[in-house]
DNA sequence: AGAATAGGCAAGTATCCACTTGCCTGTCAA
DNA sequence: TTGACAGGCAAGTGGATACTTGCCTATTCT
């Protein structure tokens, strides 16, 4: 679980994250160039690679090779856990 | 809202929001022992109040003084909106 | 008044982490 | 089969950040 708020700590795998919403299992330079396009990261292919091992580690991303490209699939079962964890309960007054 | 995302990165301030939803408007001292107690934390107070420092620069702690105490409440908006970003729509699949 | 309590400020340190750089492997097309 | 394409591995670097250290202010209690 500590992996998954790190991983969700960085912007530009928070922005990996938004580009699979909108298009799941995407190959790692398709991704690559739709940062560049549509949120203006330059990030080189390895820097992307490193951060998409990130998500991978936390359970965020799983990956499928094939042939020579990867595609990458987002798990949303972690972000689900982080919702609930301090929107459930009301927090008592202090009252001492 | 990246100050959120990186507030929430590290373990020992979210074992303070846990606190404050625990029990809210607790003061710094509080907040030290109950950590130490309940979470192995054994952070200095000077730790435990730069990580306040940060959790407010988010918008997830505000504070109120009151003669020689400060007081500390917790603020779920951030983490609503937190919540909403990832989960709301269903991924298209890439059939390309 | 004097001591203890609650907290603040600022500089220094040490670790972590994002990113680069250089090179290597495997796959497909001409 | 040769070159282009998609991706991997690993060491190095610079900047961010968690934590400490030392000292200071303000409030409360005896």
């Amino acid at each position: 679980m500590d992996d998954v708020f790190r991983a969700i700590a960085d912007p530009t795998r928070r922005a990996i994250l938004d580009e699979l919403v909108d298009r799941d299992g995407q190959s790692l330079f398709e991704i690559c160039s739709r940062l560049t396009m549509k949120h203006g990261i330059c990030s080189s292919r390895q820097a992307i690679s490193q951060h998409l091992d990130v998500l991978q580690g936390a359970g965020l991303v799983e990956s499928r090779r094939e042939g020579r490209f990867k595609f990458h699939f987002l798990n949303r079962k972690p972000l689900e856990q982080i919702a609930r964890r301090w929107l459930r309960a009301q927090p008592r007054e202090n009252n001492s």
